[in-house]
DNA sequence: AAAGATTGACCCGTCAATCTTA
DNA sequence: TAAGATTGACGGGTCAATCTTT
């Protein structure tokens, strides 16, 4: 495998140099036939050794915590937790109801991603449609009393499978940290102004 | 809808109390037909303030990286990030080889899953099966050459995403943390050894 | 022309069989 | 019987039109 990183040599892992071991992760090296000229060539063009454990790391992380919401809320819930979030928002908009594109902007979908949920929430009976009257081009989602009942129903295991999963493992400490990591992150790129925004109003 | 955090009084969000902000986020409280009795009500049953805060600043930071890392992936790569993850896994096996079995432990994904991956990039000619020969239930995924120049191609592209998005905004201590957090959330569960084992083999 | 919203095609992933070998 | 692996059906999401209203 090529020797990635520049020189033949990189920084002790991967053999691919390439910056391969970026997410390539987990396994040691192979190969054997690095370059001699190599000791302790340092500073990836790419990651440094810390930054690509950590990604590691928040990989696996994530994965884990994925794969149990969408599980938990599967089983408990009969819907994927993108649906549940829909509904949630849902419930505690006035009337609970709200304009399509308003709650795509706050849960983060796309106009599209949301008009296929909807549709899907609609079938089983937890979403109406209704239309805007000031806009006629507005369509307007409202939370059914059935999706109300459901809701309510599955929330507190939905907060139970988030509290032991993510949280109860933390300390105060790192629970500050955390928050001001994903804080430093979001602020970074200029278009998740709404993101930030619309929590803190709750704030 | 009620007023929201209980009590009108309670901690400060919510309505349908139920739990239901756990996830709702981002939104003020609605409804307002709420039992009077409360007052300073705190702890939820479910989750405190804090952490319904940091959850809801988790799920949109995931989202936001998410959005980017397979935007990016698909646009330089031609291909998703799971893909990426798999080649890069292969790129650094003796031989550019491995089990699927074992290559599914790795990446985490179920053996279902890398098959229909694997079946998707034998197609575009960047990984071929072999038989396993000691077992003969055992298939192998081999790199091609093909494979190897596109990850070649593809993975500095793909680091730059993930330090321009994740790790130029934190400063060392914030990494520092962010991987001690990651580290106990997946500590926690006892099933993700294999997670943490393969990585610290790379340590 | 742009905003709000929907639709259909297509890809990815899950789940429940299924098949082969150990 | 269990492990390794594959398959097909199905649901969810993205993308590129499309349609209507502003």
């Amino acid at each position: 495998v090529v020797d990635g990183d520049g020189d033949g040599c990189g920084t002790g892992h991967g053999d691919a140099g390439i910056g391969i071991e970026l997410v390539s992760e987990f396994l040691p090296d192979p190969q054997g036939d690095l370059p001699p000229g190599c000791d302790t060539a340092l500073d990836d063009p790419w990651l440094t050794d810390q930054q690509q454990q950590v990604w590691r790391r928040y990989l696996a992380m994530w994965r884990m915590l994925n794969e149990r919401i969408e599980r938990d809320m599967q089983q408990d819930g009969g819907m994927p937790h993108a649906y549940y979030l829909i509904l949630a928002m849902l419930s505690e908009s006035p009337d609970r109801r709200l304009r399509m594109n308003r709650l795509a902007e706050i849960v983060g979908f796309s106009q599209s991603r949301l008009s296929h949920a909807v549709t899907r929430l609609e079938q089983v009976g937890w979403v109406q449609r209704e239309q805007a009257v000031a806009d006629k081009r507005g369509q307007i989602a409202v939370l059914t009393e059935a999706g109300h009942a459901r809701l309510v129903e599955v929330a507190p295991l939905h907060a139970e499978t988030v509290r032991s999963t993510m949280f109860d493992p933390l300390d105060e400490q790192q629970l500050a940290a955390f928050e001001s990591i994903c804080t430093t992150i979001l602020q970074a790129r200029p278009d998740c102004e709404a993101q930030l925004r619309d929590i803190d109003l709750q704030v």
